[in-house]
DNA sequence: GACATCTAATTTACATGTAAACTAAAATCA
DNA sequence: TGATTTTAGTTTACATGTAAATTAGATGTC
C-alpha cells in the first residue's frame, strides 16, 4: 500500500500537455526546413488559396492581426511571402507566397505525420470516439464563452 | 448539395484550439485576483508542499528553468513567493510562500472549474473513456520522444 | 590542494503571444 | 463636401517560451 493521493486530473493540464507534445512533434518534423510551426499554418493557408489578407489569416490561424503582422516581417525577410497592398482598397493587404514559399507546398500534409503518432495506440473505435467528444468539448468553451473572448489557438 | 471538401482533421490543432481555450478559462477565472495561469501553477505546486527548489518547479510545470527564474522575479516584485538559498547546497534555492501567495490557497481548485466547462457536454460513459484516450496519446507522444525533446506544458 | 567537471540557477538574445495606441484609408452622415 | 466613425494593419510595451552562454557552488581525481 503506496501512500498515494489520487487528485481529479486537470483536464486542462493534459489538454497543454498533449497540445505542446504535438506542436513539439511538429517543430520537429519542420527544423529541417527552417520554418516554425507558426509559419508553416500561414504557408498551410497560402498553400490552398493564395494571396490572402493579413485578417483572414489572423482568424484563419487564431492569432491577432498584432501577432501575424510580426511573424509576416520574418516570413517575408526569409523571403517566404510578400506582401502587396490590394488596389481598390489600400487597407487591406494581400499575402502572397514566393517561389520558395510554393516550393515548401509539400509540407501541406506534414500534420498527418503527428497524427499518425498521437493516435498511434489508438484502436478504430476510439478513434471514432475522439473527434466527436473533443469537438463537443470545444462547443462547450465556445457556448461558455459567447459574450466573452474569443477563442484563441494557442501554441508557443 | 453544397460544394465542402472535408480534410482528415488535424489532431494537434484541435488539441491547441482546446488547450488555448482552456487557458483562457483559467485565465479569465484568475484575472481578478490579479494572477497568471503560470504564477497559478508555481502556487499550486507550493500550496502543496513550500519550499520546492526552482528544478522542481521547472520539472512541475514542465518549463525551463530559464523561464521559472524570470517568472519567480515577478513573483517575487508581486510578493507571492520568497526566494531563499539552501544551507548546505547553495547552489539551490528555495521557493517560499509569502503570507499573500499562502492567502490565496483557496484557489488550488480552479482547474475543477475549468474541467466543468470542457465536460460540460460529455455523458458520463464518454467521460470515463476521455482520460484514457487522453492518456495513451500522451504515451504515444512520450514513446515517440524518447532519446528526444522532453514533454513541455505549453500554454501562452 | 588544485584543476577539471558537473550542477543549479541566472542572464541574454530572440520568437511569439496579448493589449492598447497609432496610422492610413474607406465609409458614413449631416 | 467636410467631419466623424469604422476598418485593416502596424507599432509598442510587456509577458513568457526557447536555446545558449554565464556564474557560482559542489564534486571528483590526481
Amino acid at each position: 500500500m503506496t501512500e498515494q493521493v489520487r487528485y481529479l486530473p486537470s483536464i486542462g493540464r493534459l489538454l497543454n500537455v498533449l497540445s505542446g507534445a504535438a506542436c513539439d512533434l511538429a517543430e520537429d518534423y519542420l527544423r529541417a526546413y527552417e520554418i516554425s510551426l507558426a509559419q508553416w499554418v500561414v504557408l498551410s493557408a497560402l498553400w490552398r488559396k493564395d494571396g490572402l489578407s493579413v485578417s483572414v489569416l489572423s482568424d484563419y490561424s487564431g492569432k491577432k492581426t498584432a501577432a501575424l503582422s510580426r511573424l509576416l516581417d520574418r516570413m517575408e525577410e526569409r523571403e517566404l511571402v510578400q506582401r502587396l497592398a490590394v488596389e481598390g482598397d489600400k487597407r487591406f493587404v494581400e499575402v502572397h507566397l514566393t517561389e520558395k514559399g510554393q516550393g515548401l507546398s509539400h509540407l501541406m500534409d506534414m500534420y498527418k505525420h503527428v497524427n499518425g503518432i498521437l493516435l498511434a495506440d489508438l484502436d478504430e473505435t476510439e478513434k471514432e470516439q475522439l473527434l466527436p467528444m473533443l469537438e463537443k468539448m470545444r462547443e462547450s468553451v465556445l457556448r461558455h464563452g459567447e459574450g466573452g473572448q474569443l477563442l484563441r489557438e494557442v501554441c508557443r
